[in-house]
DNA sequence: CTGAAAGCGCTTACAG
DNA sequence: CTGAAAGCGCTTACAG
């Protein structure tokens, strides 16, 4: 039991008074095997502590049964989310997905690419880090891992994608702030680096257009998709000369920190300037005031990501369809009428 | 480039014109090669996109370098604050680790386990879910791929532990909370199939004997660790007959969900109540109220244990000596005095 | 239903 | 400095 050396399947064989042939089909499983024959050999993996080489058993299979989810930001609540819902589907398929992050960092996303390849992964979900460039996929698809993008996508990429429905969550949060009245609102954080921003702005702005807020009323201010970032918007904001008096925000965590900023200045969000946030991640409902947020259904998001890639490796295929995941606005507290206005929310 | 089937070592050679053993040595960055061949190995590697494969490897190596890291909630950030600090400094040492989810059920621990196993892991850095049984470990250990526990321990185990020395955490919240002038403290959330658990109500009990807090003026309270939980312990006390004026928290987590509970009722924490959170997550400095919390130096804990990790895999032992991390209180305003008592902090 | 044999892609002594 | 050969622990046809 507790002996150093390994045991394999020809120490199960002798154990078990069979050829290795047979330990490895019960080992599968097979149902070749006589009742009373499976019954021996197992009771001889018991007893001689055996642990399955996986590594040795994929040298001769060439194909494994573990995928790799690349995460760009772990400590962020949404991701991890969303990699809980993508485990619930795996689990159920027995697979055990092994989950790296990439803190961002292109660099590290290239290391833990290149390791979990070598690892022999059956296929890949990643969230792309931040400036990760065009070609970093290149090599793994060469090799024919499927490879499925989350939450963002890489422009010029023909790599499936799973992710909400950027555009229109904007619409429906930009459109809920001018029906309230606000005549001024603005875009906080984010940058032109990332398609999302790109997608989640244009929403901002169709809305815009539509209810008729002309260019000049409408403030947009770059930051990181962050707290930081978030606090820092906000400051810029209210230090421009005809300061916005609502804000939907890239992320969450953005929302946060501008609210965290209007406290630090004595106002509130809400009654003295409207926040509404993206993603829905589980701490907006409790925040106060609660977060009014773009709810893109995270764990489905996951569960459908998942589910694209068991598809893509059973079908021994590197392409799939995208999904874009319907969204929807929770109104909550952060999101009170502009004061100066006589409108009420006209939705 | 584009081919499907997988480029070998063989492929490389034959590309370079040297024998497979030439480019293994190559692969490993041996200095026995001439670097002008080296180089032209280098080449013909990316000419035919290989890709290592660490299986083969292993296989015939019998060590690997890949980690596993066993979080038992990843959607609790003070565990991916945790990751985090421990992936620092696995990616300076070369190794990747994988992240692997249990969710707090030992039943999926169990699987996430064997995979790792299977795949051949050099060690294992766990945080068990609640519920893990003394002897879920027996066979790895057998195996003789060394663990180590973070966070929490199992009882009866040899298994090394870096942890936060939750005693004196406990016993410093307690003190201030006392200090301010509340004679009836309670204690928030957890239960007692925790170890940690008896650690931070033994610190809470220590220093409620050293400045004379009766046992009748205490009130324990125990409950999920999570902002639902906290939440419900709140109820529970309010509900008795001579409330308590302060509370410390099993975690952050239960704070905020007690805090969450106050603002429900009106009341408002720092002024109505006191409340004192355990970890110092991130998310503890920006709350409103800010939330005073016992600092481990989550970050520093993860470093320390992938240090003591690599060690044991270095010096191949199994055994390693526990790390109990020193902590801190961190005042802020969600700990304000009791207003009905004439004292102030005597700190 | 079970066994003997070949081979997956690497590394490691051992020669030279 | 480089090559030929054995072997790591499995699976997979192929016989029987």
């Amino acid at each position: 039991m507790a002996s150093r050396a390994k045991a394999t399947i020809l120490d199960i064989a002798r154990e078990a008074g069979v050829s290795k042939s047979t330990v490895s089909l019960v080992l599968q499983g097979s149902g070749l095997i006589r009742p009373e024959t499976a019954t021996r050999v197992r009771k001889a993996i018991e007893d001689v502590g055996y642990v399955y080489n996986r590594g040795a058993a994929n040298l001769r299979k060439a194909h494994s049964n573990v995928i790799g989810m690349v995460i760009n930001d772990l400590t962020n609540p949404f991701f991890a989310e969303l990699a809980v819902g993508m485990e619930r589907v795996f689990q159920a398929a027995g697979v055990v997905p092994f989950i790296a992050n990439t803190a961002e960092n292109p660099v590290r996303q290239e290391e833990v690419l290149k390791s979990l390849m070598e690892q022999g992964v059956a296929g890949l979900i990643v969230s792309p880090a931040r400036g990760t460039t065009p070609g970093a996929f290149r090599r793994i698809e060469a090799a024919g891992v499927p490879i499925a993008f989350t939450m963002r996508r890489l422009p010029e990429s023909r790599i499936p994608v799973i992710a909400p429905d950027n555009h229109r969550g904007a619409v429906l949060a930009t459109e809920h702030l001018i029906r309230r009245g606000h005549r001024r609102p603005a875009f906080f954080g984010g940058s032109s680096d990332l398609v999302v921003y790109h997608q989640r702005l244009g929403g901002f702005l169709t809305a815009c257009e539509t209810l008729g807020i002309p260019a000049s009323d409408r403030l947009i201010v770059e930051g990181e998709t962050s707290r930081k970032g978030g606090m820092a918007c906000l400051e810029t904001a209210l230090a421009t000369t005809q300061p916005p008096t609502a804000a939907l925000c890239f992320n969450d965590a953005v929302a946060f920190g501008a609210m965290l900023a209007l406290r630090k200045r004595g106002l509130e969000a809400g009654t003295d300037f409207a926040v509404v946030g993206f993603d829905d991640v589980a701490e907006a409902e409790h925040y106060s005031p609660a977060l009014t947020s773009v709810a893109v259904d995270t764990a489905g998001l996951g569960e459908r990501a998942a589910h694209v890639m068991l598809k893509m490796i059973q079908s021994r295929t590197t392409r799939a369809e995208d999904h874009i995941g319907a969204v929807s606005l929770v109104v909550r507290e952060s999101s009170g009428p502009d004061r100066n206005s006589q409108l009420g929310d006209a939705a």
